[in-house]
DNA sequence: GCTAGTTTGTGAATCAATTCACAAGCCGCA
DNA sequence: TGCGGCTTGTGAATTGATTCACAAACTAGC
């Protein structure tokens, strides 16, 4: 398959975001136009995007909403549960494994990690913190999709090397620290202190 | 000033990170390509994104860790103290209140708010929750540089609206919705679904 | 002070993403 | 069935970002 610029699947998910908007409100069709107002972009844009996929609309008319979310839902490959397991139970771990989020977009948390003993075996509703020893035995048994590193820094590295060798394939990092990973991995790095700068910087330099 | 390109911005404060690590170890000086070496990018890539904002090496020799440190502060406005304000204090709002990597970076958390009574008066680790109603008053008072937004998406709107009235020129956004604001402002949204449904889509379109 | 060895700063070239612009296709209506 | 009004899908044009490639400038060693 042709590559597909991550930009381009980023604004794939907004433009579903708002068709289950609309699907819950019973709007039958829609045109790139009004997606393209709602996403903040142009409709050539919401065009150009689908059409990498396919053709899924009617000249004169627009979108279906039921059939376009099924086709984005399958391209983003959300019609099964994904399994995830986060690492680190800190401040951060605690506050995703408690995130109602993720549960309503069918993402299933199987677990947490930590190595701190004080941690190891309380829960965070109803997700178990577990010992990191156990990390390798449980991924061979559940099979988890994706991790989610929530560690500090400096162990975000060595952590990752060991989910690649645990055969997990994609990695949701919020650790502020780029990381180096195989290539049939895939990894996003969430940075929030990168963010702040970017309004500190325009905070700074506008106008 | 000429346009600076989002992605120039955020390498910037990524160079600052390994900046400072450097610092932290002693090392005089550094060459664009171990910068680009730790920021899995390309010398070229570095050297060109400085330039943006003017000639920091040495020929031959590459450049000085302090030096270049104290420019990218100056440069990403990190010179200065920065007051945040939270707003919403559900899981993630309490999560980023209790986040120490904001103090770390020069970030001073002002207060916390929220609508529910439950909540108001109560503490995250000496960061007050107050009642939303006071929230212009308070802005007038303190002024604020940046609010951070933690509310529920159906929310986010309405809020940014009454943020924007209140005179703050930036906002931080984790609702997954995108929103509208005046031009004098800027916002950046940090999307967790969105980040994820990138993950899916690799693993579901990989090879 | 000269030479060899580095590394910067930057126009030019390439690669990638977005926008333009319009033919093709569909609907509704008479 | 034919016409008017829309809206899609997509090559072409444009805009933007990254990479190339090399002259200029510095250091170190002798």
């Amino acid at each position: 398959m042709k590559r597909i610029a991550d930009s381009t699947v980023r604004r794939l998910s907004l433009y579903l975001r708002f068709l289950e908007e609309f699907e819950g409100r019973g709007i039958a069709t829609v045109s790139s136009e009004e997606l393209a107002r709602r996403g903040g972009t142009t409709s050539a844009q919401v065009r150009k995007d689908l059409s990498f996929f396919g053709s899924f609309g009617k000249r004169g008319l627009g979108y279906s909403v039921p059939e376009l979310a099924t086709s984005l839902r399958d391209i983003l490959g959300l019609g099964k549960e994904w399994r995830l397991v986060i690492i680190g139970a800190g401040k951060i771990g605690a506050a995703l494994a408690q995130y109602h989020g993720f549960r309503q977009r069918g993402f299933v948390i199987n677990a947490a990690y930590d190595t701190n003993r004080e941690k190891i075996g309380r829960t965070f509703e109803g997700i178990e913190i577990r010992d990191m020893a156990r990390f390798e035995a449980d991924v061979a048994k559940d099979l988890p999709d994706i991790a989610v590193l929530a560690v500090p820094s400096e162990a975000a590295q060595p952590v990752l090397d060991r989910v690649a060798r645990a055969g997990i394939k994609a990695v949701l990092n919020f650790a502020p620290a780029p990381l180096h990973a195989p290539a049939e991995m895939t990894v996003k790095t969430v940075n929030m202190a990168m963010e702040l700068e970017g309004l500190t910087f325009a905070l700074t330099n506008k106008e």
